[in-house]
DNA sequence: GCTGACGAGATTGTTGACAATATCGTTGAT
DNA sequence: ATCAACGATATTGTCAACAATCTCGTCAGC
């Protein structure tokens, strides 16, 4: 970012992406203060922009900003996440249904797409490519459903997981029932069963949490 | 707020609030335009307190901020109205299967009680006080599902609201449906069907976006 | 009369200085 | 050695002045 020391100065979006892509990589680290200072030296922003940015963080929910202290870096605790996840399954559900009843063609070839390369990663065994294509499949899902309010919404639900956790999220059995839960999915999208793609959707997301929790107790044992 | 002179000044969730208010009761209306100066001289606050308030306010929908043109009141369209009553279908759906399932005695109590004086309302057809005693009802099912992520994004799912609109929303036929959907939720929290209670509570919301919708379409015409 | 350039006033965006508070090492008494 | 009071430094919160931009009335030219 600061490769280019002549560029525009970073505005306040741009800023809050960079911290949040630093929480997601495991940069920060839960309970790390963000000082203004040190990130108006790292990306060359004003003040009022860092400040900015980071008041939008904690309104997401990934910073703690406390008077006179600053923000911190927020770790959440299980029950938080499972709040998250519950929130997820709502919305995101609500989005598969709508997704279903509104069935766009051409929708349907790139989400057929998708899941033919996510099928090629299992065979591959490739965790990481499955991992963002996994995340291009729900955005799929979402955006096509219409609902900008939902969409919105989910984006500030981003949960901070961290590096660790990330990278044995995707074991082997973990891939292979998340795409079978992917498959079962378009099929119902095919028949335009809403009600049962919904349901399904909300068992694939409780499904992830619960992984994820078995993960952070073997974590933390 | 500017009655007692020498209190302290308001801080940015305060003006936030106030404008928040207005908005609500049509003393700010679609369109208009949010003057920095006027808030300050209206409320006592100082110009980053009320830049602060606009900028939260344009994250939570109800504004819109123009580059050197400043804040103005958002108008959303049927659609979008739309779009948010989904949004709280799938929410308020989800944290009404929580509620049930967790059923705290207490809890339980203060709903039958709310319950008794909604029917008094209903009886002495008295909307503006069904109204009020509606949304309580509402956030206690919220709150009382324990899921603290859930509660922030349905906060942040207001729908702007006209005046006019809203003293027509509770004629005496919607009132009486309304309450009765209340009291079949209600037998169903009582009798655990947490499933049956989040179908319930959907349609009652989805009926909810209809009256709107049935309204405002007369309002326009 | 109509149109477009122009400029004064109004409004918002940005920056930097200053005030308020926290942090942390130092010192002195016990 | 321990601990509390103190002070220097670091960090955040606030405000006011300045810069950039828009708005709208005015006026010259056609």
């Amino acid at each position: 970012m600061q490769s280019e020391p002549a560029t525009r100065p970073p505005t306040g979006p741009e800023i809050a992406d960079w911290v949040r892509q630093r929480i997601r990589t495991g940069r920060f680290v839960p309970g790390q203060r963000l000082v203004e200072v040190d990130i108006i030296r790292q990306t060359g922003a004003s003040r009022s922009k860092v400040r900015e940015a980071l008041k939008r963080l904690e309104g997401e929910g990934l910073v703690e900003i406390e008077e006179f202290r600053g923000a911190s870096v927020r770790s959440s605790t299980l029950d938080e996440v499972r709040q998250i996840y519950r929130a997820r399954m709502a919305l995101e559900g609500m989005a598969m249904h709508d997704f279903t009843a509104r069935a766009d063609p051409a929708m349907i070839a790139r989400l057929q797409d998708l899941q033919d390369q996510l099928d090629a990663c299992v065979q591959d065994r490739a965790p990481d490519r499955f991992g963002r294509l996994n995340n291009e499949w729900h955005r799929l899902i979402v955006e096509g459903s219409g609902n900008k309010v939902i969409a919105d919404h989910l984006q500030r639900l981003n949960v901070p997981i961290h590096r660790l956790l990330f990278e044995s999220f995707y074991d082997e059995e973990r891939l292979k029932t998340a795409n079978a839960d992917h498959r079962a999915m378009l099929a119902m999208i095919l028949a335009g069963d809403a009600d049962g793609a919904e349901r399904a959707m909300r068992t694939h997301i409780g499904d992830g949490f619960e992984t994820l929790a078995r993960i952070e107790s073997e974590f933390y044992s």
